[in-house]
DNA sequence: TGGGGTCCT
DNA sequence: AGGACCC
């Protein structure tokens, strides 16, 4: 019965091997074999494979990953808006292949099962494979592997056929197919993915895990008892820490452990739910569906940092969050013609517990008013949440963390005049020239010094004294993404001193005063960028310690504060507006790139400070959209 | 331990 | 609104 072809499913279980940092590889290619992290804040998050093989493993303190491997290259990877971007392009060439079940950015199941029935339709297909396969002994008369599976290259021709069951005759057939789909995001996408193919997306998952990077894993049937049996009950996708402590105390450790409990004894500690759940999981079990969950059912932005105690500060994180939340509705608005009616508002205090505290409001329909600016919603979501803290937190507290997003989409019919207009406004929004910056609630100095002030006492303690290379780059009107940024790209002949403090909130207030007493810009050649230099050239110089070279050399750096960066920006847009002919002849709205450094610094401890921020040169996409504008070079520099 | 998400209660 | 789970 359970065999009958109208049974069997063959699913498979994609993930991406070291999904960000192979992300920051492909973007960067001078990366490419050198140790890689991506951080988050002062944790390393994920390393690419030459990392872990030299022993820094995933979340790990920036510290401690340093001190194993000084070598490592760390990328910040805090905005996930490229990740994003790529996740979608794997996850498109997964649905050419059935429906995709996505969990996170770089995970999904796909049922492959109709691509399976499809090539048995004319016969056994040929099959031409690597891949590791549990089980393998049964249905080749070989000797097996039980600990991974016996890696083969499985050729058709060398089969005994009638040996195999209908479900591994399809499971093998759908190996063939996952190898191909492997192949296709490489080429399509450049990623390399692991994979798992079993009869279930449990299963499928935990084999995806056995052979990693780069390889698949095949769980046929004769197989699966034995390759479940002894985990733990805690690899079960869905059996978390709290349950596995509950399944402690009951005695359990490994799913054959667990196949001695019986449903009742279960449920009665777990509830019935999780109780069946279990009870099959350990038997191998997983009947759910793949399942297209669509688009998601929130959207939300979040910042941590270590020192929020007033509401001022508070303000300060929700303008630079604001603006980002604002863009990501606008862009589910333009692809789903949905809309959001909540709006929420998540933060953490400091202390031992883990706690979120969350609270949720009617979204204002200001916020997707298309007749107010993004910079104008953006203060409405600000003032709303801000208003949202005020009433729920005490007069003395510590935020360590804070979220803001909306969520309760309902879907607004296309066929409503009024929400094609919304619609078509916003995609033509993105064509465009950009509204003059108005920034709505911070027009005097005092004002925005005391932003300033929010933004830095709310953000971790960098190190003092050191080089900051900034660089925002020019955006086309035609250019869809109109916010683009390219942190840190810049040339040190173009670098003018504009802060003499060696205290980095100082600076960016200097900065800020230099620009609004008439700091003009000018339009340096376009050599100065295609010049960059190669990211090993820079890593070498920064383990040699040659500081003074390094200064001079075109180096790119990341500001260790993205967000102030960004905030600055938006709070002098209308000071910083560049006047070039060129750049008006281009059509260009906005363009610029600053830097400045501080002098007080001696040398080795700017070169201490460069250590330990992120290298990030310019990356080969970025180049590209630099190009794609004829050679005009769309950046500026401060000029004293 | 980040910056996101899901679903269930 | 919060909890447990996932990456």
């Amino acid at each position: 019965m359970a065999d009958s072809p109208i049974d069997i499913r063959v699913i498979a279980h994609f993930d991406i091997d070291c999904f960000y940092a192979q992300s920051e590889v492909l973007r960067c290619p001078s990366l490419r074999g050198r140790p890689v992290g991506v951080t988050q804040k002062f944790l390393v998050v994920t390393t690419n494979y030459i990392a872990r093989s030299l022993g820094v493993p995933k979340m790990v303190s920036i510290d401690e990953a340093k001190k194993v491997l000084p070598a490592l290259v760390l990328v910040n990877g805090e905005d996930l808006t490229p990740y994003r971007a790529e996740s979608k392009q794997i996850m498109a060439v997964l649905g050419r292949y059935g429906v995709v079940q996505r969990s996170g950015l770089d995970e999904g199941a796909v049922d492959i099962t109709a691509q399976v029935k499809a090539r048995l339709q004319c016969g056994f297909p040929a099959l031409s494979f690597s891949s590791h396969i549990l089980g393998w002994e049964a249905v080749s008369g070989e000797p097996g592997n039980d600990s991974g599976g016996t890696f083969v290259n499985v050729d058709s021709t060398k089969l005994e056929l009638e040996k195999i069951s209908g479900v591994d005759t399809a499971l093998l057939v759908g190996s063939q197919v996952v190898s191909e789909m492997r192949s296709a995001i490489e080429k399509e996408t450049g990623f390399q993915c692991s994979c798992g193919v079993a009869q279930n997306k449990m299963l499928a998952k935990l084999a995806s895990s056995l052979n990693k990077p780069s390889k698949q894993t095949c769980l046929l049937s004769g197989a699966v008892e034995r390759f479940i049996a002894p985990l733990p009950a805690r690899k079960i996708p869905g059996v978390g820490r709290q349950t596995e402590a509950i399944l402690l105390d009951l005695g359990v450790q490994t799913i054959t452990d667990l196949k001695k409990v019986s449903v009742c004894q279960l449920s009665e500690r777990l509830g019935a739910r999780i109780g069946q759940f279990l009870y099959d999981a350990c038997r191998g079990r997983d009947y759910t569906p793949v399942l297209d969950k669509g688009p998601p059912k929130s959207i939300t932005v979040e910042d941590s940092f270590r020192n929020c105690t007033t509401l001022q500060q508070a303000e300060g994180i929700l303008r630079v969050l604001a603006p980002d939340l604002i863009k990501r509705l606008d862009e589910d608005r333009v692809e789903t013609g949905r809309r959001p009616k909540s709006l929420t508002l998540k933060w953490r205090v400091q202390g031992p517990k883990w706690n979120f505290i969350s609270v949720s409001t009617d979204l204002p329909v200001e916020l997707l008013s298309p007749s107010l600016s993004k910079e104008q919603r953006a203060a409405v979501a600000v003032e709303v949440a801000s208003r949202l803290l005020l009433r729920n937190l005490g007069h003395s507290f510590h935020l360590v963390v804070l979220n803001i997003g909306a969520t309760n989409f309902v879907e607004t019919s296309t066929s409503d005049p009024a929400v094609r207009d919304i619609r078509s406004f916003l995609q033509a929004q993105g064509n465009s020239p950009r509204k003059e910056l108005k920034v709505t609630s911070k027009n005097d100095a005092r004002a925005r010094r005391e932003s300033f002030k929010t933004m830095t006492s709310a953000l971790p303690a960098g190190p003092t004294g050191a080089v900051l290379g900034l660089n925002f780059s020019a955006v086309a009107d035609s250019q869809k993404t109109p916010d683009t940024h390219i942190f840190g790209s810049g040339h040190v002949g173009d670098e003018y001193q504009l802060s003499n403090s060696s205290d980095e909130e100082d600076g960016w207030r200097d900065l800020a005063d230099q620009l609004k007493s008439g700091v003009r810009a000018s339009c340096p050649t376009a050599t100065n960028f295609t010049q960059t230099q190669s990211y090993k050239d820079v890593s070498d110089q920064l383990q040699s310690q040659q500081s003074t070279d390094l200064l001079h050399s075109k180096s790119i750096f990341k500001t260790s504060h993205p967000a102030k960066l960004k905030q600055f920006f938006v709070e002098n847009e209308d000071v910083m507006k560049l006047e070039s002919p060129d750049s008006q002849r281009a059509g260009v709205t906005n363009t610029g790139g600053l830097h400045f450094r501080t002098q007080t610094a001696g040398s080795s401890r700017i070169a201490n400070s460069i250590a330990k921020r992120e290298v990030v040169p310019e990356s080969t996409s970025q180049k590209k959209k630099r190009k794609s504008r004829n050679g005009t070079l769309d950046a500026f520099v401060i000029r004293k």
